[in-house]
DNA sequence: GCAAAAGTGTTTGGGGTACACCCATGT
DNA sequence: ACATGGGTGTACCCCAAACACTTTTGC
């Protein structure tokens, strides 16, 4: 039986009309799904434990290094059938990067790139095996965890506005917030934000004040969808 | 490389001084760790998947029907030295059951009980493998969605009253409750609680309403810990 | 009657939404 | 001066905690 790792890496990118939530897929160089889309993963080595099969993956895709991306186990997969070839039980794991360049492909795929997660399994056709169903499970959890913890600014560089996190947050769950109860409610929150001291007009308007994100693993009180 | 399934099997039982949470071990009747206390698992075989396997398993030690026990995945995990005899990577599940007799031991089992969750891995001294971390992790998993989710149902007969609700999620998250509040939030939750009609006096006092879980699976607004 | 538990009403405070308003920059 | 976005103040509403109070049984 065979254990393989699975990503699910999430950024937050312009697709053309504004900020929006994409994946990053590879396009299978081998056989089985050759030449369709998937998510990038590979088989845990012998000697290395799961966290550090998906790093390597991780680096691997994206050449980033590792302490810039949040990683977290999902869920596995183990059904019989999901890979043809032998029995694979799968653990996903769920990345959250800021925007990137375009990544390379990496030694097994044919090509890679960004891909808005409204299109993906849409545009080209179904992904491989059963990533459709781990990356709907993804982005769901993606949502939901930003309401109570302070995941977004995973998407964010290492400095960042209050209106670049609200983006991410729009991009992510899809929905306009109001940006002055945004502001109140994110720098109320205890050990959210730490203010750099700086400010920037990158945005146009009024100077907007630099953070970065600060010691707290949870939010009180979350941000709701509501 | 092997693929187990272990079980964190929980539920609500009186140890003597009130309601407590309590979890099901194994006492293991074969190396390594032969004599030691662990969760109840097993290899995954070859034509059936995780949660099939879970269910097995969770038959084999208890006897119960498959229906009556809510079985959720938790986490995998796959130190490379984890079992000292191979490589092996297991994916544990949390299984939630209302008030059960006491377990048999399954074939390779020396004997089986419920243990209150905070005596487990301490009184006759830390659990195989890693179990610790995965009852630890299992519990925590069990607080958390009891605020969101109907669950507390799982550790409930099919009828049951609003007290006997309350003194569920009492026992698993170790507060009291205010009964008068508690009634007004859980009965006011959409498709949480379905009244039977029937009363009952069982408690003493005056008569209360049975009800049986409703088809919610999140509840709208979630009950807090605060 | 009295104890015990079920269930309801009421007060009060904190946090959310909606939105008016002011602030500080670029052009 | 004006547009643009940053940030604050405030009114209103809903919900949750706290707790007084009523209801319905067993003994």
């Amino acid at each position: 039986m065979a254990v393989t790792v699975d990503l699910v890496v999430l950024t937050v990118r312009d697709d053309g009309s504004g900020p929006a939530l994409a994946v990053l897929l590879v396009e299978r160089g081998e056989e089985p799904f050759l030449g369709r889309w998937a998510l990038p993963g590979g088989f845990v080595r012998p000697d290395e434990d799961l966290p550090g099969a998906a790093a390597r993956e991780l680096a691997e895709e994206t050449g980033l290094p590792r302490g810039s991306v949040h990683l977290e186990q999902l869920a596995s997969y183990g059904t019989p059938d999901r890979d043809p070839r032998q029995r694979v039980v799968t653990v996903c794991y769920l990345a959250l990067a800021p925007d990137l360049p375009t990544p390379r492909a990496g030694t097994d795929a044919a090509d890679a790139r960004w891909v808005p997660v409204a299109r993906a399994g849409v545009d080209p056709g179904p992904l491989a095996f059963d990533h459709d169903r781990l990356l709907a499970d993804a982005v769901e959890r993606a949502r939901a965890k930003l309401e109570y913890t302070p995941l977004a600014t995973a998407f964010c560089a290492e400095e960042f506005t209050v209106a670049e996190l609200r983006r991410v947050y729009e991009a992510v769950w899809g929905t306009p917030l109001d940006p002055r109860n945004f502001h109140r409610k994110v720098t109320g929150a205890s050990g959210f934000l730490e203010p750099t001291g700086a400010t920037t007009t990158r945005d146009g308007g009024r100077p907007a004040r630099v953070f970065r994100r600060g010691p707290a693993t949870a939010l009180h009180p979350p941000l709701l969808r509501s």
